[in-house]
DNA sequence: AGAGAGTCATTAGCTTGCTAATGAAACCGT
DNA sequence: ACGGTTTCATTAGCAAGCTAATGACTCTCT
C-alpha cells in the first residue's frame, strides 16, 4: 500500500512547488525562508543562531550556504563579530526587509488556497493528525532507548 | 501563522529521515525506491518510463542519475536496445531483487509507526485531506486558467 | 536515399539538504 | 602567559531534485 509515505511526498512536493514559485516572484526561493524569518524577527543573528531559532530543525552549514547565496543576491550582508572573532552577524538589506510582507502574505495565501477544499473540522483533524505524526516521529530522534 | 506549510515540512522531513534510515539497513538510499519500485513491477524499463510510470512525479534526469549511483552501487545495469538505439533499458540485479521483501516490509511498519497514534477514523480524516490538498494543487500545475 | 524533424538519454549547472572535516578564535586551568 | 579544549563558521563532498542544453539515434517525407 504505502499510502502515506507517497502522499506525503507528493503533497510536500507539490507544496513546496507552489511555495517556491509564490516567493520566486519576490526575488526570493524557498530555501531562505527560514534565514529571512528569523532575520525579520531578529536582525543580526549568527548563523549558528539563526539555525537554532528557525522553525524547522536545519543544520549550519545549510545556513552558511545559503546566507552565502542570498549575499550574492543582495539580501542580505555578513559583518564579523567585533567582540567575538568567531561569530559572524548576518543582517538583512532593505530589499530583503521590504519582501517581508508579500511574501508572508503569498505564504498565507498558499495556505489558504492548498487547504480550500476542506471544511473547517477538516482542516483542524488535518492539522492534529500532523502534529501527530510529527511527535511520534521526533520521539524517536530524541531518545530511541529513553522512555 | 504559517501552521501548515510548517507543519507538512517537518513531517515530509521527519518522514523522508526515517525513511532513508530505514531503506540504508538494506543498502539502498531513499532517492532510490522509486526506480526500485517500477522495476520490481516491470524489469528492464526505460528512463524515461520509470519517470512516466512512477507513483510521484519525478523528471527523467533525476532517474538517470540516480540509476547510475544504482549501478555504481551495483543495484542495477544498463543495457542498450537492440531495436532503437536511442533507448537505455535497465535491469535489477539480484540484490536489487532480493531487497524488495525486506525494503517493502520495512516502510510499511514505518508507515504504521508514523501513524500508530492516530485512531482508524484519524487516519482516514488525514488520508483523505492529503489527498484534497494533493488535488487541489494538483489542478494548477495541470492548467490553471481552465476551469 | 537523404534531410529535417522528432524522440530519447545524458550532461551541465543550479538549489537545498545532510554529515564530517577544517581552521580560526576564545576560554580555562595552571 | 601559555597549552589544551571548546565553540564557532566554513569547506568538502555527497544525495536528490529541478530546468535547459546536447548529442545520438530514428522516423518521415519527398
Amino acid at each position: 500500500m504505502e499510502e502515506f509515505l507517497t502522499l506525503f511526498t507528493r503533497t510536500h512536493k507539490l507544496l513546496a512547488a507552489a511555495s517556491d514559485e509564490a516567493m520566486g516572484r519576490h526575488g526570493v526561493r524557498i530555501g531562505q525562508n527560514l534565514i529571512l524569518e528569523a532575520l525579520w524577527e531578529t536582525d543580526g543573528l549568527t548563523p549558528g543562531e539563526v539555525a537554532a531559532r528557525a522553525r524547522l530543525p536545519i543544520t549550519t552549514p545549510t545556513i552558511v550556504n545559503t546566507a552565502t547565496r542570498m549575499e550574492a543576491a543582495g539580501l542580505l550582508t555578513r559583518r564579523r563579530d567585533p567582540n567575538d572573532g568567531r561569530l559572524v552577524r548576518l543582517y538583512l538589506t532593505d530589499r530583503a526587509r521590504a519582501a517581508q510582507q508579500p511574501i508572508q502574505e503569498a505564504r498565507r495565501r498558499l495556505e489558504e488556497h492548498a487547504t480550500a477544499t476542506l471544511t473547517d473540522e477538516e482542516r483542524d483533524h488535518l492539522r492534529t493528525a500532523l502534529l501527530k505524526v510529527i511527535q511520534q516521529l521526533g520521539a524517536d530522534q530524541a531518545g530511541p532507548s529513553g522512555g
